[in-house]
RNA sequence: GGCCCCGUAGCUCAAUGGCAGAGCGCCGGGCUUUUAACCCGGGCGUUUUGGGUUCGAGUCCCAACGGGGCCA
């Protein structure tokens, strides 16, 4: 704290003794308020438009402050919105000065009846007048409002106070989960939690974070996927489950990766990957319908239609269109590089196939995906999990949804092989060991022995539910979808 | 991991290598229908941190820390 923040600190800690000396409680432990903002000005309105009078009790944050002398305007702030309160030394007597020792961000109540303001603003003509809350710290600035985003970030009640188009931003969110709750609840789903504290960290192409367990005298990881947990629900004959739960994964922080998120999976008995996107071609607009209350959104300038149906599009096809190479033309990782040099890429030699592929198609294919579109059939070494095509096992049978350039759904059909499942975990772990630092996944013993006591032919799912919101809310960053975001630990 | 940009008052921002400033906020005073209220007075600062160059550094150089962006 500088020494200026603590003159401040110290200017708020003299009006707060001065508050109790006077017998005044800085922080009474109740107040019944009858109206919020929003709702005192609708009833104001009401009994205008009737000829009555109306008294409301309200409460909420000092935002600004107007003194007069005599007469003071003070607005506060509460959830819904803001109203004035307007304070006449006359009418409240003794509790006029209760205002000496108020400052920008305390909380009050006032009663009193509605009125309208020479210049039209409905205000609440105070005739009791109540400390509710001293702060010993300032709000930020309420014009500028805060635009550091690091304290944002950091301190995003800061954020809140003054950034209202956050709560909007974090409302939309809870939207989209209460609809994506309610599209699997009425298709029967059972929504289901499955452990964040796993043995092995399986499911997916992540490194974990790894933690000890002292009793256990183990290392156990938060988990990077619920996968392998859901499907083994699907073993016990729960033939429909989804999970809204964090994962986590150690990975970079930027734009679109926060090293926690959220993430929806769901599992279907009997359904297969074209089954799921029928499914999601129709859950991304219910949701956006329930949330932001339409199914078209506009970003970049570009109008994105989530209606059905959306095109599926064969991954090899789109790679070969718009990079010029076929990846059936380079079934070895090293050759598949050099090509890729040729053509401008990036791309080392010390590469996975499957990396390879995914950079091509996050280069030459995502960028253009702006109105939804399935992504279909990818190399069966970038999904270990899923069930490889009859007609060509070098493919999987999976898709992913992209949207506005973005990634926002992976599905396919379950491998239900235990045979092939520990065959195509055993792969990755091989691949891990000649491509080192490479993320992969891994065998789970486990996992394979529930397989061996069958599963039925399932078709999956996971969504992004941060980009998913991201997608709809128009926001660029994960961080902005997301309350309280990784940052960085500053040392005091 | 590499490269680039940024860090100045509580907040938002200025300052050619030459006396660190403004608006809001804050402090003191005035004002009984204001609303980015207004009027008078007050600048409240380890210019993120640590080194270096220089007669002189907020400004130039190096490093660290924090933030942002581009690439991997």
């Amino acid at each position: 704290m500088t020494q200026r923040g603590d003159e401040l600190l110290q200017s708020r800690q003299a009006k707060l003794a001065a508050l109790r000396e006077r017998g005044v409680d800085p922080y009474p432990p109740r107040f019944r308020r009858s109206h919020t903002a929003k709702s005192a000005v609708a009833r104001f309105e009401k009994a205008e438009r009737e000829g009555k009078t109306a008294r409301a009790t309200v409460a909420g944050r000092i935002m600004r402050m107007r003194g007069m002398g005599g007469a003071s305007f003070i607005d506060v702030e509460d959830s819904t919105g803001a109203i004035q309160l307007y304070l006449q030394a006359d009418a409240l007597g003794a509790g006029y000065e209760l205002l000496a020792d108020l400052d920008l961000g305390d909380f009050v109540g006032a009663r009193g009846e509605l009125m309208r303001t020479r210049r039209g603003e409905i205000s609440v003509q105070a005739r009791r007048f109540t400390l509710l809350a001293k702060a010993l710290r300032p709000p930020p600035d309420d014009y500028y409002g805060l635009r550091d985003t690091e304290q944002r970030y950091r301190r995003r009640y800061l954020d809140l106070i003054v950034n209202r188009d956050v709560h909007d931003v974090m409302r939309k969110r809870s939207a989209v989960i209460v609809a994506l709750r309610r599209f699997f609840d009425a298709r029967g789903f059972l929504e289901v939690e499955t452990p964040t504290l796993v043995p092995v960290p399986a499911g997916a192409m992540a490194e974990p974070f790894a933690t000890e367990h002292h009793a256990l005298r183990r290392t156990l990881y938060l988990r990077i996927a619920t996968e392998l947990y859901l499907k083994r629900l699907i073993v016990g004959g729960m033939d429909k489950v989804y999970e809204i739960g964090r994962v986590f994964r150690n990975e970079g922080i930027d734009r679109d990766h926060n090293p926690e998120f959220t993430l929806l999976e769901s599992y279907e008995a009997y359904a297969d990957y074209r089954a799921v996107m029928r499914m999601v071609e129709r859950l991304v607009p219910y949701v956006a319908q329930r949330a932001i209350g339409a199914t078209t959104i506009e970003r970049d300038g570009a109008r994105i239609d989530l209606r059905p149906p959306w095109p599926r599009l064969d991954l090899r096809e789109a790679v070969r269109t718009h990079s010029g190479i076929d990846i059936d033309d380079f079934p070895d990782a090293t050759a598949l590089a050099a090509r890729m040099r040729e053509a401008g890429v990036h791309a080392a030699y010390e590469e996975s196939r499957g990396r390879l592929i995914d950079k091509l198609v996050g280069q030459f294919v995502e960028p253009r995906l702006i109105q939804p579109t399935f992504l279909v059939d990818y190399p069966a070494e970038m999904s270990p999990l899923a069930k490889l095509r009859a007609d060509d096992p070098r493919y999987a049978e999976r898709f992913e949804a992209f949207a506005g350039g973005m990634e926002i759904a992976n599905s396919f059909t379950e491998l239900n092989d235990p045979v092939q499942q520990r065959a195509r975990m055993e792969e990755q772990e091989e691949l891990r060991r000649r491509y080192q630092g490479e993320e992969l996944d891994r065998v789970d013993d486990d996992y394979i022995l529930a397989l061996e006591h069958g599963m039925p032919p399932t078709g999956g799912l996971g969504i992004g539910v941060d980009r998913l919101v991201m997608l709809l809310t128009g926001q660029r960053s994960i961080r902005d979808v997301a309350l309280f975001p990784q940052v960085r630990s500053i040392d005091e």
